[in-house]
DNA sequence: TAGCATCATTGCGATTGCGGAACGTTTGGG
DNA sequence: CCCAAACGTTCCGCAATCGCAATGATGCTA
């Protein structure tokens, strides 16, 4: 995470990188109440992290054409590519401690 | 981090779980003008940290003898118990997915 | 098609964290 | 014996987050 700082990546909060964490790595559907089930968080701040993922372009929203009052959340590039710098990160730190 | 969560352990802010991590993982001598560098964050931001890790009795502040105008961090059970869970439920949702 | 349930979002007030500056304490040099 | 420097903390204003409640949109059923 320190690293992460220095590079000027986002900050996330514990909630947010959880959230991503959780979209990229469970394979199923997600949706704002399910994200908020899983994740034991309220739906608002289900809503107000995508916001700010979305803002970075992490994830993005696509409404559910099967019942347009759900939305669903899908993986970009850029997530992509930010967790695993992220991981290396921390791969590179755990050999120097 | 979702699991934390259910179990009811403190959901910590990054830079508090940071702070807690390097504290444990780095072997030296940690004040607050240290870690605030090492860390890259302000002194203040490293008062309140350890304010909120103190509550949880994760660190403890000692005033340094030969320096009484800094403080030592030190480590505590509870924070070892506390990473210790962490470090299990990673590796468990790590072969859940 | 009318009405209720369900979904995500948005106000709202309260809480929390943040950085910069100011403060009190302690140290060490002149 | 001062006084400047260093340390950690506190004060202050700002930004971000949270949960609850209300809102708008969509689906479902009788």
């Amino acid at each position: 995470m320190v690293t992460a700082l220095q590079k000027g990546l986002p900050d996330l909060t514990s909630r947010q990188f959880t959230l991503l964490l959780h979209v990229y790595l469970k394979d199923q559907a997600h949706t704002v109440r399910g994200l908020a089930e899983d994740l034991n968080m309220s739906k608002p701040a289900v809503t107000r992290a995508l916001d700010r993922l979305g803002k970075y372009d992490f994830v993005r929203r696509k409404t559910d054409e099967n019942d347009r009052r759900s939305i669903l959340v899908q993986r970009t590039i850029k997530g992509s590519v930010y967790l695993r710098e992220f991981g290396d990160m921390v791969e590179q730190y755990a050999e120097e401690v």
